[in-house]
DNA sequence: AAACCCACCAACCGCGATACA
DNA sequence: GTGTATCGCGGTTGGTGGGTT
């Protein structure tokens, strides 16, 4: 038995949101405050599923929330705690005032990403790229192109180093984990 | 000027976790 | 203990704007 849809897609309205419905948005959390998103749409007067008013919600219209670009600390820091915590998205954004789950997910993918690549990285595993048996920098120094194209250094204070933090007896005992 | 490419980011989708009857 | 409803998260998609050819 497949899983019900979270709403009637035929009666909701899909794609970008306008300025009308950011405002019953706005104007409902105000007078209300945020919860019980499945009735949220209906009372407010918007024709949106709960979830995407939540999303709505979180990633655009909270007054909280910082715009504009990342800082080299905030950079920095996301890097560290996703070497520790991989793609927990929500619990980086928890660490980042002001930035969403959403935010940090997409400026991984589209900057950092990127940047630890051209350093010979892996994103994923934050350990030097290997090739086969053979590590990535050294292939770039075999082949010369490290002369005719040099490539940013990763900086010396940035340890890329898997760290677990929790102590060995914890990491066996527990499985919660925490980053401070 | 038009066509194409690429990067960015808002929004959607599917699924696991959790709450509750 | 079980089934259902809802929430929240992470992966992915698609629209848009800017740059390049």
């Amino acid at each position: 038995m497949g899983r019900s849809p979270c709403c009637e897609k035929a009666h909701t309205n899909r794609g970008a949101w306008t300025k009308d419905e950011d405002a019953r948005l706005i104007a409902y959390i105000r007078a209300h405050g945020e919860g019980c998103w499945r009735m949220l749409p209906k009372a407010a007067g918007l024709r949106r599923c709960g979830k995407s008013c939540r999303l709505r919600w979180i990633n655009y219209l909270r007054p909280d929330l910082k715009r504009g670009n990342f800082t080299q600390e905030e950079d920095d820091l996301i890097v560290k705690i996703h070497s520790l915590l991989g793609n927990r998205w929500s619990l980086i954004a928890g660490k980042l005032p002001g930035r969403t789950d959403n935010e940090i997910k997409n400026y991984w993918n589209t900057h950092i990403r990127k940047k630890l690549l051209s350093w010979g990285v892996d994103p994923a595993t934050h350990r030097p790229i290997k090739i086969g048996s053979i590590c990535f920098e050294r292939r770039r120094e075999e082949d010369g192109a490290e002369a005719q194209h040099p490539q940013p250094k990763c900086p010396v204070d940035l340890n890329l180093e898997l760290c677990i933090s929790p102590p060995l007896q914890q990491a066996t005992s527990s499985s919660s984990r925490s980053v401070n």
